[in-house]
DNA sequence: TATATTTGTGTAAACGATAACATAACAGAG
DNA sequence: CTCTGTTATGTTATCGTTTACACAAATATA
């Protein structure tokens, strides 16, 4: 592989003037700047990333951690952020850690220790105690779905109690007057909130009682179990909303499987926006822009690591709500 | 950060001291030694794996080339990867390539511009074009489920036509008596096995007819369309093999939306071994080892990368009926 | 015309490790 | 007692960049 040296032999310049011209930065004359051109050509040179990160450090690379990379919104979530990524020449390292703190605080470490340029964290379990060892290395981080009040931390977080509501209202104006309620692990803020959110919703009617709220897990088995145990106490209800989508899989599979008729029986809204188009019915959910929230992880890390001060550090994306199959009426 | 220079200074020792320390090649007493760890432990330091890679041109990062993270396949095999690869040391680049002849061709190139110790390939759509500029660079590379005859390229496939024959064993066994197939694209190696498979197991009988297949493209939504032609032709099939999970859950919804009861009209076999436990019924699979495979990849792409002779450049594995609800009889 | 300022370029010191090479002490073999 | 091999350590070049600094020519300013 040819190196700037070659390139500054072979051009005729010192390989200060090649770097100046590969970067942008200082002065090179017009006539030197093509020349440097068509030899980078001839010898198909680019630059060493390594070596470059060495004396300039940058690496050109971040961390993605997620929690779970079986559950389908976050290969949805990363693909977006590699995407933006890519748009900015970043490489993107992925990082799973199966909600264990121990493997969490592992990746950490070892991204540290590569050096990467920033991290986008959209793992549950996170707590400040990590982030404090990043904070002193001042790495910028982006959290998803997580808020913690600090400077040189962005934290990216949709409309989850507000989400929380529409899914009750949805289910509201489709018939339903007793609806049930799965929620996900209260250590996760996100899912604390949805269920806030249809308490909100609900508390106030006639039908609301405690017991209609199942807690699971955000896993489809953990929606099944859960929603077979909301059946047996409360056999005529008639409407579910799942705090995820996955949940919500699980309650449908557990209905039919226990004779109820989705939706004419019972309807069902879940959370997330992954698309379960293989599910009959389709899933009616509460969408998240999970692309929108991909880019704006990364353009907003991008801005960190490049020292721009216009960036927004906390930011609340909107959800839709998408209704499909499992609410229609009749 | 502390530096090896720090370190060295600390203990009274060179810095080639410390390097062979840690390497832990070449001599160091005993007395060296220790005194080194203590300095390490008090000055926590780590060596930095930036300066490390220029210097002795290893990066402990590998690429993987995935067509489409938004398959479930994916996902759990990277999962593998990673495991495997964090076990080494080693941290994993993905990268997504969307079937896109394009992006790979550009993903390659900065992988190699990374310097990534090794790729590991699991694209469909790879062309031995592709494979060329690593080989010029003596880049390792494993291919999962893609044979190229080459040496340092690693293959890794499974039995996709003695899937293929199983499948409809399975079904036949389960009183099937007339057996669809939807085949994916034909551009796949793995994919026109799995068909073969399939034909060698039902041409001789007194039922099969080439229409009995219809093509598709391994999404949920092209089972979906593909079943539903398959319906219009045979209304009277009872038996579907679909060449992975995917287009098997889309099979499924076509069936039961069209009145079918499954398994008790039509009973329904996939291939891939993804976990889709959320369908109702849940569907039976012919399994990959995606685990096992994810393993001996990275295992096989560290025998290349460190120049072990013992390593095998072809692997099949083998594939396991999972039966499900899905082909219950009764 | 004298003096800044801008433009263009080169030299050489980092960056933090690895490893080739040199050196020396000490053991056992002859 | 010399020779050779093993153990232990240090010096220094090297990997391929970036960049601080020095310097000179060209241009602008006073």
């Amino acid at each position: 592989m040819a190196t700037i040296k070659d390139v500054s032999k072979l051009a005729g310049v010192s390989v200060a003037t090649v770097s100046r011209y590969l970067n942008k930065n200082g002065y090179v004359s017009k006539e030197a700047g093509e020349t440097i051109a068509e030899v980078i050509e001839k010898l198909n040179y680019r630059p060493n990333n390594i070596a470059r990160s060495l004396a300039g450090m940058k690496t050109a690379t971040i961390g993605l951690m997620v929690p779970d990379i079986l559950n389908p919104f976050f290969p949805e979530l990363a693909r977006a952020i590699e995407d933006a990524a890519n748009d900015y020449g970043y490489t993107v390292m992925l990082c799973n850690t199966d909600n264990d703190s121990a493997k969490e605080q592992k990746y950490i470490d070892t991204l540290l220790h590569k050096q990467v340029d920033g991290i986008i964290i959209s793992s549950y379990g996170i707590k400040p105690e990590h982030l404090s060892s990043l904070q002193k290395q001042s790495i910028p981080v982006i959290l998803i779905d997580n808020v913690f009040s600090s400077d040189s931390v962005v934290s990216l977080t949709v409309e989850n109690e507000r989400g929380g509501e529409l899914a009750v209202e949805h289910l509201l104006e489709r018939g339903c007057s007793k609806i049930a309620h799965i929620c996900g692990p209260l250590s996760i803020t996100s899912s604390r909130e949805r269920t806030a959110g249809f308490e909100n919703a609900s508390r106030g009617t006639d039908w609301f009682t405690p017991s209609l709220i199942g807690y699971s897990d955000f896993t489809v088995h953990g929606g099944y179990t859960a929603m077979l145990e909301l059946l047996s106490i409360h056999p005529d209800l008639d409407g579910i909303f799942a705090s995820n989508d996955l949940m919500a899989a699980g309650a449908l599979k557990a209905l039919q499987e226990s004779g109820k008729n989705v939706p004419r029986d019972v309807k069902v809204i879940g959370f997330d926006g992954i698309g379960l188009e293989m599910m009959t019915p389709e899933l009616s959910t509460i969408a998240q822009p999970i692309s929108e929230l991909g880019k704006t992880a990364m353009d907003s890390l991008m801005g960190l690591i490049r020292k721009e001060s216009d960036i927004l550090t906390d930011q609340v994306f909107p959800v839709t709500l998408i209704a499909k199959q499992s609410t229609m009426t009749n």
